[in-house]
DNA sequence: TACACAATTGGATAATCATCCTAATATAAT
DNA sequence: ATTATATTAGGATGATTATCCAATTGTGTA
């Protein structure tokens, strides 16, 4: 019963709850408020926990960001990989990709993109952070690009998914910017018909 | 010999220039760093005021950001009034719109779009600047609406405007993260082209 | 049972933040 | 010359920030 190897593999499940529950109300804080607009005492109230409780989790705010971005990495992993059981056409896949964008309309409207925003923030001034940030640009890339090249458009993959993430990004930005859910429904059937007829 | 008037009607020269180079700094600044990310003592610092002084010119830091996005406004208004003398053509007056994103790469790769990335930030939690900010948003939304409109594309006029100025916040957000000027070239090619085929 | 370590408690700390305050000095009008 | 106001000088303030630390409690293993 020894499972000495490393020292993350069963840790006991109430301290992985814990840095779970961490984990969870930062990601929200981050997303509502921004990065730098969330404190640590922000997640302290959000979580319930005591700050000392949470430095033992995490030696720094910038540490709790990493994990925060990777959790936001499983989760859109496990979601691609669904989009990619659910249909075998690679157009319908892409269209997937476009009805996530419709599915979060109300959070789109009030927060604007999850990964957009925190990468335009990141970047102005921690570039180190950025940089692990951009993962999540890298996952939904190389994702859409393996679609394009199904589509039998191989050496315009990638730049044709760059191209389909930046409208994304344009209509995540207007739709928040405005707080319009209006320009998003128009955008969004435009990008469907852009893809249908690839 | 009096202007007793308005109080800041002829109030002597040094001071407005005082004035005006605070509000330079600060628009920097808020570009470079964000506006949550650059201090009052960054302001100070550039600057070369004293604290003080800088208080006698703005009660608050929220008063020089206003003050920062008015002077956006005014430049840019300069900027399209220009370009309405420049050329007649609707089609040829988008363009330069176009041609102001590629004229900017440098910036563009480096710190994004100064509009975009600052409504971005203040939509998080800091809604009541946002809408300050929005209104360097509606400057360019209108001004495009009426291209459109000298376009015979009357009723399309505003949401072609505002997906015009999706797709320009789209390649400015993907440029930042990717530092990528490159991508900023062939995305403006694209749009150079859709906007000759309308 | 005893021991080692994980988890929690609760407060302290130094730095940084925006803001405010009182004087001193310059500038212009009377 | 005198008064009033615009401007500059420089420091003080209290709130908030991220981070740290010592002491305590829980928990699974030897």
């Amino acid at each position: 019963m020894r499972k000495q190897l490393g020292k993350d593999s069963m840790t006991g499940s109430k301290g992985e709850k814990t840095r779970a529950d961490i984990v969870g109300c930062a990601k929200q804080l981050f997303y509502e408020l921004g990065y730098d607009g969330t404190s640590f005492s922000d997640i302290v109230e959000a979580s319930g926990l005591y700050r000392g409780n949470i430095y033992h989790y995490f030696k720094t705010k910038d540490g709790i960001l990493k994990a925060v971005i990777d959790r936001h990495l499983e989760e859109y992993r496990v979601l691609l990989t669904q989009w990619e059981k659910e249909h075998t056409d690679p157009k319908t896949r892409l269209l997937a990709f476009v009805r996530m964008i419709t599915g979060r309309k109300v959070d789109l409207v009030q927060y604007g993109c999850p990964i957009g925003s925190l990468n335009t923030e990141l970047g102005k001034d921690r570039r180190d952070l950025q940089q692990a940030a951009r993962a999540l640009f890298d996952l939904f890339r190389d994702w859409l690009a393996t679609r394009f090249a199904e589509l039998n458009r191989g050496d315009e993959a990638e730049p044709l998914a760059l191209h389909l993430l930046g409208r994304a990004q344009g209509i995540a930005v207007m739709t928040h910017v405005y707080q319009d859910a209006k320009l998003l429904r128009r955008e969004t059937t435009q990008l469907q018909a852009w893809i249908e007829q690839l």
